[in-house]
DNA sequence: TTGATTGCAAACGGTTTGCATGGGA
DNA sequence: TCCCATGCAAACCGTTTGCAATCAA
């Protein structure tokens, strides 16, 4: 289990010398609960409801932190950067329909998968990315 | 097999009403050959040393109609889009040391997966992307 | 001839950057 | 106090669009 936790954020930010904000808090807030893999952008908007006048420079910022550190995850969809707080091994299925983005928890298959790859290939991780309808989009 | 071939472009270009023009064909005839994974400009530089002014609307033009008409296949890569001359079910490695995107055939692998997904999800594809380092890149 | 296609340049949308101001530690 | 972080606005970059000129059929 790899989700993102305001307490470990908090100790992971000082420990490395940052600083802890008001910003920064209502951002991971927003995120360690979010389970729509939201843009920048929808972070932005549901930042600046719970704490008003947050810049998009800062919701970057943090982003790219939080990605650099490990604790949250990006999901290119479409050209297109998302954010995911899970960052267990999992995988994904994006309706064609309505352009959701869903988690599909991973079962064994992962390591089975590298085999397809030439062994003199190093590989770190693997991310499937199904495609179709979703039950709503499907009827 | 299903890769990007100069005849049945000319083919269905002219079924369809529409027409084949010099331009048209310098790109398919680049991209006939990639094994690059061209973003888009680098469609437009390639085109542009063999048939000289070819304007960047074309190229996303040509390059959307290809797609739409399933001769190419649109890979999203670190919220970027490749273009893919093989339509055949295959994955791609990422590497993390040059960019490069190279293919992966796929084995068996496939039909196997879709058993992840809760069954009223209706998969229509997949694609897994494998990351990590390239022979290259490893050392 | 004529409607699809082209080239151009401006617009667009997400992301990045520079810099002066502000605020945690 | 001292830097790190913030907000702002302009810059950036890939992509899209509008339109007049052009050309394949």
């Amino acid at each position: 289990m790899a989700r993102l936790h305001k307490q470990i954020v908090e100790t992971m930010v000082t420990s490395s010398g940052l600083k802890m904000t008001p910003q920064r808090r209502a951002i991971v807030n927003y995120l360690q609960d979010a389970t729509n893999h939201p843009t920048a952008d929808e972070v932005l908007q549901a930042v600046n409801e719970a704490f008003p006048m947050t810049s998009r420079a800062t919701v970057y910022n943090t982003l790219h932190w939080l990605t650099e550190a490990g604790l949250v995850r990006e999901v290119y969809e479409g050209a297109m950067v998302r954010y995911d707080p899970n960052t267990d091994r999992h995988h994904h299925f994006v309706c064609r329909g309505c352009g959701k983005v869903e988690d599909i928890i991973s079962t064994q298959s992962g390591d089975l998968l590298s085999l397809s790859v030439p062994n003199d290939y190093q590989v770190e991780n693997l991310e499937i990315t199904f495609r179709g309808l979703c039950p709503d989009c499907k009827t």
